[in-house]
DNA sequence: CTACAACTTCAAGTTCACTTGAAGTCAAGG
DNA sequence: CCTTGACTTCAAGTGAACTTGAAGTTGTAG
């Protein structure tokens, strides 16, 4: 098997050895070391590093990427089963946040649109009041977050 | 013209107190005080709040925010002029997230197709190698950044 | 053998968007 | 008047994902 050190595999997968030490750290790739103590990686864990980049880009945090990843095996090639559910399951996130995107979207286009000067009767308005009922604290939380412009 | 306590206008607004605080902070909204030396909001910052919540789910900073916001009126309302281009240019930016996320989901979804188990010959795949010769340091920089998936 | 780039660890620093805590002041009902 | 909750400031803490720096070691080309 070939070996890459730190910095090939930096240099290949795009990201900085600072992160490669500190996906280390985290448990997310492992590494062999020679007799001086220095790093050496498989090649497969190029491709686990791409993976990680590509998980973050579908919005999971590292540790959700560690729970992902560690279904996987370190070294060697993933079945095709493990391929398969991985990006079925990131595909269906994407999916998920296409359309929450899409519905501001339409919800902004809509309000162009409508000249919401007023705002009095705008459908990004709406929700506004309805929020104020549900009592204290921050109630828009990431995802679940809806765009309310209220009436002046 | 009605004023609220920072404490109505966290509630309406559906943000904390120290949310309100930090974004006054920041500049990005103002306020007025009471003899006692507490803030009173006019009515209209609870739109500019919204909105600065509404920026912040298109993925602006509240650097980038505070930016845009300069344009309009802390108090009163903003023109029709005003918020056509903001809410124009924000469905923009939309659009260009969603077509990045689309772009992500294809490449999964054509991964899933073509049982990239070996990944010799994926559309994922390609894209790898081609980074390594652009230099040092990170290359896939947020909003640049192309999944790679390198060969085993 | 020597120079020098690349590596090592560990602690601390960075940015973003807030939150929390301490210590104290204000406003409103009873 | 008193209590209580809402408010004030300012400093420090949080967590995510890394980066930077210091001080020292290893690997390799010449």
């Amino acid at each position: 098997m070939e070996w890459l050190t730190i910095g090939e595999l930096a240099e290949r997968a795009g990201v900085a050895t600072s992160a490669l030490r500190f996906y280390e750290s985290r448990g997310l790739i492992a590494s062999e070391r020679t007799s001086g103590n220095q790093r050496r990686y498989p090649r497969a864990t190029l491709r686990r590093v791409s993976l990680i980049r590509a998980a973050q880009q579908v919005g999971l945090s590292l540790g959700e990427v560690a729970v992902a990843l560690e279904t996987l095996p370190h070294q060697g090639t993933p079945t095709k089963r493990d391929w398969e559910r991985l990006s079925r399951s990131w595909r269906n996130r994407l999916d998920g946040q296409i359309a929450e995107l899409q519905a501001l979207r339409d919800e902004l286009t809509n309000c162009i649109g409508c000249g919401c000067l007023s705002l009095k009767s705008c459908a990004i308005f709406n929700p506004a009041d309805t929020a104020a009922a549900k009592g204290t604290g921050p109630r828009y939380l990431l995802g679940d977050m809806r765009v309310a412009i209220p009436a002046d």
